[in-house]
DNA sequence: TTAGCTGCAAATAGTTTGCAGTTTT
DNA sequence: AAAACTGCAAACTATTTGCAGCTAA
């Protein structure tokens, strides 16, 4: 993790800003996923937290998931055909690649689509609080004949 | 609903072509898709279908929009807010407005995304087989004051 | 004919919630 | 001190699946 996570780091800032309020396990689980590009679920988050802030419970994770959705802090990326829920602490507007093979989510900012959000939000009406654009396929590695199927 | 479904409609012809079997449950279920812009989960589906289609069962209805989505017929669109997947059947690249309040998913063609399913294509290397672009937020009637808050 | 579909009911699993105790503000 | 959070376990519910019978091709 690069992120400091010290009583005055962004981090905190940012939660105290949103009107969140700060404990230990929140502080874990957005520091968790401002870390990483894995755009993780809960119950990847929880296993790879879990034992350095024992007692958390998966309960937690998923609360604090949604709280941090509600006050804009993470977005929900939505099912990866996995069955479950990824999230991204990565506000910036970009695309994701979503592979129906290994279910990963991957980050692409190779096209840009901020212009795309302020143009639906003049001509649409809506207050808008976030975004979900993803392309589904099957990624390069998935393609390649020899590749063998990646632990779901 | 305005689409035929004599045994060579379309629709019909459409399913055969991407490898569906036809069955008088397939066929209501993909018109009913193909006659309405309101995004339907399995659940409004079933609901709305039963009637006409007696001992029709929700299974089906799962089975057959999974079916109809790995064979590309359909996309789907994901959670809205209300805890299940939407789907839509209609396949022209277009942007979903999604509000957090009412849970109603609506189609947004005033922005044209037509060319960055492309550019995305051949930049990732990934096998494209659809997209789930959606905007969230608030929708103008959920934000008046005088507002009620639909039934989800 | 036969592979594949259907309905039903049971199973699965992601997510939420009630509660009692603890922590943040 | 009040309001909100946490862990645990139980509850909820969307979705999937096993099975026996039916049907499209």
């Amino acid at each position: 993790m690069l992120v400091s996570t010290g009583p005055d780091s962004v981090l905190v800032r940012r939660m105290r800003d949103a009107g969140v309020r700060v404990t230990p396990q929140r502080i874990a689980i957005y520091s968790a996923l401002i870390g990483t590009d894995a755009h993780p679920t809960a119950k990847s988050l929880y296993e790879h937290l879990s034992p350095g802030v024992p007692s958390l419970s998966l309960a937690t994770v998923y609360n604090t998931l949604r709280t941090l959705v509600v006050h804009g802090l993470v977005h929900e990326l939505g099912d990866a055909g996995d069955g479950c829920a990824h999230y991204d602490a990565d506000l910036t507007p970009h695309v994701h690649l979503i592979c129906t093979c290994c279910h990963q989510v991957r980050d692409f900012f190779g096209v840009s689509i901020g212009g795309v959000a302020a143009a639906v939000a003049e001509e649409s009406g809506y207050r808008l609080q976030g975004a979900r654009l993803a392309y589904i396929g099957i990624c390069p590695q998935c393609s390649e004949p020899t590749a063998r199927r990646p632990v779901v």
